[in-house]
This record gives C-alpha cells, structure tokens and sequence, in this order.
DNA sequence: GCGATCAGCT
DNA sequence: CACAGCTGATCGC
C-alpha cells in the first residue's frame, strides 16, 4: 500500500477514514465545518461536541466509537484494490472528555495510537484501562506504539492530577479572601473544577462559551457566568499572565493558578516580563523574587512563580515513569513518538528501546522524524503537525500588544467569537504492504 | 465578505 | 522551542 489508508488526528487528503482522538485544537488543524473528505471516527463524546466547535459540519460523516468495543471497517487495499478490514477499539485516554486512544488491527498488522494520554498508575480508571488493553492485546503484539511523548523525559515527574487537585485546593484555602483565577483550555481540567466546587461548596466562573461546553458535558450546577456568585474563575489559558494577574489586584486581592505539567522545563533564554509559554522557567522567574519568596526545588510540587501566581503539576498528558509503566504493560515492538514540534524531542526508543519486545537499541536522544514516508514496513508518519520553527527568527520585536482585558482577567474579543482556528496533529497512515 | 493559512504572541 | 490556542493580516475566491 502507497499512502494514506488510515488517518489519526491529521486531515490532509489521501486517507479512506479519518480518526479523531480527542477536541483539542492542534488535533483538528485542517479540519472543518466543510469536512468532506471521508468518515470521521470519534468517540461518542467528542461527536457531540464537534458540532459546536464545527457548526456546518456534514454529520452523516461522523462515526462513533464506543469504548471498549472492536468495531470493523471496511476499506480498499491500495495494492491489491480488494477489500480489507481493518479492526479498532477505542480506549479511553484519560486525557481530556472524549478522547480516545485507538488500536488497530490489519493487514498492516497491530498498531496502538495513544493520542494525548495519561496513564495514572493509581487511578481506578487507569486500572480500567489496564484491564482493557491486556485483554485486546492477550493473543497480539502491537508493532508500533504510536505514544504522547510530551513528557517523555526522566525529569517530568509530578503527582496524579488527583493529588495535584489537593494542592490546588490548598492554595485556594490559605488565601481565603482573594479571588482565584485558574488557567484552563477549551476543553480539560473539568475534574479539578469540579473538586474544588466541591470542597469549597462554591461556583466556578467560566467564559460563556466554555459554559456551553460545561453544560454538553453535563455539568449544568456547578459552573456560572455570573461573577457574582463566586471569587473562584476559570480563565483561558492563553490570557493569563504576569500582566493579567497584576491588573486584577489593582482592583482586588487575586491570585492565580496554572495547572500544568510544564513549568520544570527550563527555557534557556530571557524574554521579558510576560509568562512566556504558559509559564515556563522557574529558573528565569527565580530572579524576580524576593529572599523570602523562593520556591522549593522539589519537582511535582506547587512552585510559586510570581507574587500572584503559583503552578501546581496537575497534567493531563503521563509523566515519565507512567510512560514506562505503559511501555512495560503494552511491550510493543517498537514506538514512535507522535509529539514532534518541541526542539526537545526525544526518541522514546532511546529510554525504552530495552522495554520493547524486539529490544531496540537506544537510538538518538534527539531526532526529527522525516515528513516524508519512511522506510517499507514502517506504517505512519505520526507527527504532531507544526515542524516549523527551523528558522526561528531572532528579531527582538517587542510589540507589546496593550494588555486589554477586561475585569475578569481574560481578553474578550466579539469580533471573532465565532472563528474557529483549526491546529492538527496526526497518525497517517502509509504503508500495509501486504 | 468568507474561509484558509500564516505570523506573532501568550 | 512550549500542555494549547487566540488575534490579526493576507490571499484566493
């Protein structure tokens, strides 16, 4: 088979069926209201919510997944042009609502695509999970591992989201009378709101569309868009800063809470005074405390970054020693990973080449995939769209866009309330080879 | 005017 | 460069 019979979370022509794993925007670059290129598989829940982020979306396209379950499909074998059926359960990722890791079975043999995942060792629905691969996989070896790599590095390591929740709630409870701002995206960290309504008995503030998304969710008490009601607001991620945070206690008391995986990445250089990608770099913060301020140095726990701001290590992608217990429970043949834009990208061969089943050599700490299609039996280019940056201009512009937020701390924007940016990641699928 | 894409930024 | 995603500019229609 030449090219494309199966694709992941990447929407270029060439494919007979697509797979969506989850809602995220860099998952559905390139896709649109005007899909039309071919079925679109999805889990159950991410079909309902397609719609509102896709308004015009052709839905006789739209396939589901239940969970748990082999559902057979039925396509064209590009070199042979006869009929093949390819084979895919949908297993919950634990990433976000909806998303989904996909096993396939055909006659390119066993591959598992992980998509976004987190594979909490503890969890009862990670041993659920457990309990379904080992059984999908008794009598089958998977040949790829298509795995989330974003942390796939001995240094990420940080606690289950459910202790991670705690140390949030504990951040909320020793500031009793400010208001919380905490970072969110379109869609995940739901279980984190919901838990600290719960301790608190309070609402949480959310913007009126990610209400919507709430109530699709089927939250319909816990979440408001009245500011009144509660001191507790989930802001989008992307509005909040240094600046936001220092704006808002012009007013009032406020601080405010990223839940993230990322800040023990270290960034090499300055910038300047705003939370750079999402708050990174205790080590460039560091400098701007005073004596008394310093944070701890223990990873995985609350980091206070800011006066006003502290990170708690609450991700929904695995950390690095859940990524090996994958890896040992899976044993695939071999792996690739489908995280490729960060300039540390790392083989995960090169930790876990021992771990597969053909016990790979530890290849290359840092390698590219190639965009083009590889080798024979190598079946996807599963890349998570933006290669850019090879040529990261160096130009200092610093046009600080006049910080216009408006009291709730995140920039409102009606002009493009509707618009719907589309980012991609993706599985492609190249080869079966027969 | 609209959708798609890209650069820039958080 | 970044867990993800907004905003504004430009291009083709």
């Amino acid at each position: 088979m030449e090219i494309g019979l199966i694709s992941v979370d990447r929407w270029t022509q060439g494919s007979q069926v697509y797979f969506l794993t989850h809602l995220h925007s860099d998952h559905t670059q390139g896709l649109s209201s005007t899909w039309a290129r071919g079925p679109l598989f999805c889990s159950r829940l991410t079909a309902k919510l397609l719609p509102f982020k896709f308004p015009d979306l052709n839905l006789s396209l739209l396939r589901v997944l239940e969970i748990d379950s082999w559902q057979y499909v039925s396509l064209i074998s590009p070199s042979s042009g006869d009929k093949t059926i390819v084979e895919v359960m949908a297993i919950d990722a634990h990433h976000c609502p909806g998303a989904i890791m996909l096993l396939f079975r055909g006659e390119f043999g066993c591959l598992l695509y992980t998509g976004d995942f987190r594979w909490e060792t503890s969890s009862e629905r990670a041993k659920a999970g457990r309990t379904t691969l080992i059984e999908a996989l008794k009598d089958d070896v998977v040949d790829i591992l298509y795995m989330d790599n974003t942390f796939c590095n001995p240094s990420f390591a940080f606690p289950s989201r459910q202790v991670a929740a705690q140390q949030v709630v504990d951040i909320i409870a020793s500031h009793p009378n400010h208001d919380i701002i905490i970072g969110i995206d379109s869609l995940g960290k739901e279980e984190l709101l919901l838990h600290i309504s719960c301790v608190f008995n309070i609402k949480i503030w959310v913007w009126p569309e990610r209400l919507q998304t709430m109530h699709l969710l089927g939250f319909h008490d816990i979440f408001t868009t009245k500011t009144s009601l509660t001191r507790v607001r989930a802001v989008p991620r992307y509005s909040f800063s240094i600046d936001t945070l220092e704006g808002l206690n012009m007013i009032r008391p406020t601080i405010g809470i990223m839940p993230s995986g990322l800040p023990w990445v270290v960034r090499p250089h300055k910038r300047d005074d705003n939370l750079f990608g999402s708050l990174l770099t205790s080590r460039y913060n560091r400098s701007k405390w005073s004596d008394g301020d310093k944070p701890n140095d223990n990873l995985g726990s609350v980091e206070r970054f800011h006066k006003y701001i502290y990170s708690v290590p609450y991700s929904d992608h695995s950390c690095f020693m859940e990524i090996e217990e994958f890896i040992k429970l899976v044993q695939p043949t071999n792996i690739k990973g489908i995280v490729s834009s960060s300039s540390c990208y790392v083989d995960p061969l090169y930790y876990f080449g021992r771990l597969c089943a053909g016990n790979q050599p530890s290849l290359r700490l840092h390698y590219r995939p190639e965009r083009k299609v590889e080798g024979k039996r190598s079946v996807a280019v599963p890349t998570k769209s933006n290669i850019v940056s090879s040529n990261f201009t160096e130009t200092n512009r610093k046009r600080k866009r006049a910080a216009k937020l408006n009291f709730l701390g995140f920039h409102a924007s009606k002009v493009n309330a509707l618009r719907r940016v589309q980012r991609g990641a993706k599985i492609a699928q190249s080869e079966c080879s027969c």
